[in-house]
Formats: C-alpha cells, structure tokens, sequence
DNA sequence: CTCCAGGTTCCGG
DNA sequence: CCGGAACATGGA
C-alpha cells in the first residue's frame, strides 16, 4: 500500500460511477483512483473490491462525503417494479447519493441551468481557480470552493469573464443573500422537506429543480426529486407514453408518490441511464444543396 | 450551420 | 395555472 494511504471498507460502492454521475464535478482523474477537495480538505481516493484507498486522516470524512452509511440493498428494495427501473438499476450498481458541502452545492447548481455536464464542470473549476483557496496536493493543482463571502464581494461582470453568462447575476445575488444572512443555510437543515424547498427558491437563480438538486446532494433528502430535461424525457416517453398534454405539474406529483421513499436515488439511476443510452433519432438531411444550379 | 444542454424568470392568456 | 420567450456559451 501507497504511503500516506490507508485502507477503509466500501461494500456496494463505484467510485467513478459515482463520481461521473453528474452530482459533481471537480474532480480529477488520477489514474487509479481520484483525487479532489471535499470541503477544504485535499483527499486521494482509489477503489479496491470491497473498499477504498484514502488518504491517511480523511477516512471519517470519506465515509461521510461518499454515504457509505446509506442502506443501499434496501433503498434499492423500495423501488417501483417496472421495467424502467429494473434497467436502470442494472446500469448504476453501487451508485451513491453523495454528500456534498451545503454552499458548495448550491453554488454549482445556480451555474448548471442550460448547460452541459462538462460545462458546469469547466465553470465549476474556473470559479475555484480565480476565487478559491490553493490546496496543497503532491502532482494537482486542487483548489477550494470560494465561501459566499468572496463571491459576494467578487462583481458580477468578474463572475462573467469565468464564463458563467447571465448565470452571473444569479450567483453573485445568491452570494450575497446568503453572506448577508438573508438566507440561512443551516436552518434550513432543520426544516422539513417542503419548507426547505420554499427557502432555497427564494434565492436568485434557485427555482424547484436546482433547489431539489440541493436538497438531495447536500442535505441528504433522499426523497427530493429534481425534475430536468432528462428526467423529463423519461417520464414522459416511458411513463406517460402515448398520452396527449400531460402538464409539469401532472409529472411533479405523480414521481412524488411513485418513486417512494427514496426517490432521489431512483431518480439518478433513472437519469443516469437516460444520459448513457439516449440517442437522439438523426433528423431528415433535407436537401440543402441539391438545387446548386 | 443548427441544435441542445441536470433552468429560471418574466409576461400574456 | 400554463405555455412561450429571453437569457450566454460551447460541444456535437
């Protein structure tokens, strides 16, 4: 074993599956394992059968960062037995809702509307690059998400040349509201599901989906149910499918109570395995440069 | 070149 | 309440 590395158990987890599954997005590819902040805390994390190769020190907040402590035989035993979901399944064994820093997160999601998982990644890293704090790591340049404060203070247009786009307003008056103590991030821990959604989405930039983002990757809401376009697609074309007119509101309530207790894991197998075998039906090459005289 | 991306906000019926 | 449009940027 690598020096500096220790050994912690990890039954029914995939890393990279997790990692790649589009609830994060900075961290580095080390060859064998990964390696990223969590929090302000530079981490390596390799995957073994069976368990995981950490840095010495960071293990009990490994565990906590990845939900190791989640139930997932059981989780998985609450899901709705349709043939969507059995195929999903089978595409995300060892997938875990992970844990991620309340701000952080909610940071993140402000800047993911209308983009692309490896754009919010590009955006997310640039954002820690200017703005964040330098983490020491041997062969990485890891840097830590800017609190609140710093994008506060940061102007909107030096939010924009991170190419964040009309995202900047949106982030930069999240900062404030937060930094100002307009809106309090760890009381919302303490409200129930629906009061907690309401609070988030009085922040700029911060509507139902990004809010149930929040709710699910960070606070640990395992029912929370982001509803986006991929989502959407699968309720849609599997769930409904054939059926005339079917409003957002109508697709809001049913994923409710269909996908049970644990819906938000549900949901990211679902989008998970939309992302993975979508394709789109290639459009009719119409004749553009037939009628050249 | 056109299409689309882990949306939110604002406006008119 | 519901649908549509505007909003920036870059990869496919």
């Amino acid at each position: 074993m690598r020096r500096g590395l220790t050994q912690i158990d990890a039954p029914d987890f995939d890393l990279a599956l997790t990692l790649e599954s589009g609830q994060v997005f900075h961290w580095h590819n080390a060859g064998a394992g990964w390696v990223g902040t969590i929090g302000d805390v530079p981490v390596y994390v390799g995957q073994l059968e069976n368990a995981l190769l950490v840095t010495k020190g960071a293990e009990d907040l490994v565990r906590r960062y990845f939900a190791l402590d989640h139930p997932l035989a059981e989780i998985r035993s609450t899901f709705p037995d349709d043939p969507a979901m059995a195929e999903a399944l089978r595409f995300s064994n060892g997938m875990r809702i992970i844990r991620q820093p309340v701000w952080e997160c909610l940071a993140t999601f402000i800047t993911s509307s209308l983009k692309q998982v490896i754009h919010i990644r590009q955006i997310s890293l640039g954002i820690r690059e200017t703005f964040g704090t330098r983490a020491c790591f041997p062969g990485f340049e890891l840097c830590t998400y800017p609190p609140p404060e710093r994008l506060a203070a940061a102007g909107e247009n030096e939010l924009r040349e991170r190419k964040l786009g009309f995202r900047a307003r949106y982030l930069q008056a999240a900062a404030q509201a937060v930094a100002s103590g307009k809106i309090d991030l760890e009381r919302i821990a303490t409200m129930d599901d629906a009061d907690a959604l309401a609070e988030l989405c009085r922040l700029p930039g911060v509507g139902e989906k990004v809010a149930n983002c929040v709710l699910l990757f960070a606070y640990g809401r395992l029912r929370a149910f982001p509803i986006d376009v991929w989502i959407e697609r699968v309720l849609r074309g599997i769930y409904f499918k054939g059926k005339r007119k079917v409003p957002a509101a109508r697709l809001k309530r049913f994923s409710a109570e269909y996908f049970g207790p644990f819906g938000g894991y549900a949901q990211q197998y679902l989008f998970h395995h939309a992302r993975k075998t979508y394709r789109k039906t290639p459009r009719p090459r119409v004749k553009s440069r037939i009628h050249a005289v």
